[in-house]
DNA sequence: CCGAATCCTAAAAGATACTG
DNA sequence: CAGTATCTTTTAGGATTCGG
């Protein structure tokens, strides 16, 4: 299958979005990818392995709340795996799983695309308040 | 700037994104490409010009009112352009800006990404919630 | 320290009806 | 044909409090 070609491959994740179910499943993960915290949790824990106090301090602006079910979400996907250590008082540390890492090339690939074209894109919305 | 190595990349991702107002803006515009139907609409804008009501039929389960939202969205960050041909009845073409092009090629890489995992993601869910 | 539970608000999205 | 307007429902996310 080639997924290098924008041209072909686009109309292939067209075909596969559209699908009913295969549509829902795959909208839903995206989704899930791309919410306010979840790409930003995966490149904290890109080069180890954290605690979730840790992870908290390098997020300005998250909730505990948010953190958790962000975490969650990623443990229940396979992304994330989390290990509780029997202590007192209690450690627990998170890491990326392999698909977890494998994630980390797209997600780079388009959050470079964001910050590439964050200044034309402001310039368009300036532009187009005037107008 | 090396955009090319997940370890070192994603850390200056990280430091994009947690900046006070950069942050908001990034994450701004990423909220705004990964938005339910965002990336559908770009993506069957791939390959060519199309009316508005092309567009509604080729997205099964879009409103029309989602439509033009996302639609003017999409023109507000100069990533379509949007024609309006004066005749009766209305003729309204929307198309790809080079910058809508140059999205393509990451949105694809993390679509792709999602669709080769949507068998593994869902088999830990499932094994998620037996545990 | 880690996180679950609850309550609340704002924004996103859907349904429906109407118009130049 | 290509929208706009309005209303309702749904969801995401934040604040706070409590528990193991």
């Amino acid at each position: 299958m080639c997924l290098t070609n924008g041209g072909v491959a686009m109309k292939y994740v067209h075909s596969c979005m559209i699908r009913g179910d295969g549509g829902r499943t795959l909208r839903a993960i995206l989704d899930q990818i791309c919410n306010k915290w979840t790409l930003l949790v995966v490149a904290t824990l890109d080069g180890g392995t954290l605690r979730f106090k840790e992870l908290h301090q390098r997020i300005p602006g998250i909730s505990q709340r948010m953190l958790t079910l962000t975490l969650r979400h990623l443990e229940r996907d396979g992304l994330v795996s989390r290990t509780v250590h029997a202590e007192v008082p209690p450690r627990v540390e998170y890491e990326l799983t392999a698909t977890g890492r494998s994630l980390l090339e797209p997600a780079l690939a388009l959050a470079g695309w964001a910050i590439e074209h964050v200044p034309q894109i402001e310039a368009s919305r300036e532009a187009y308040k005037k107008a």
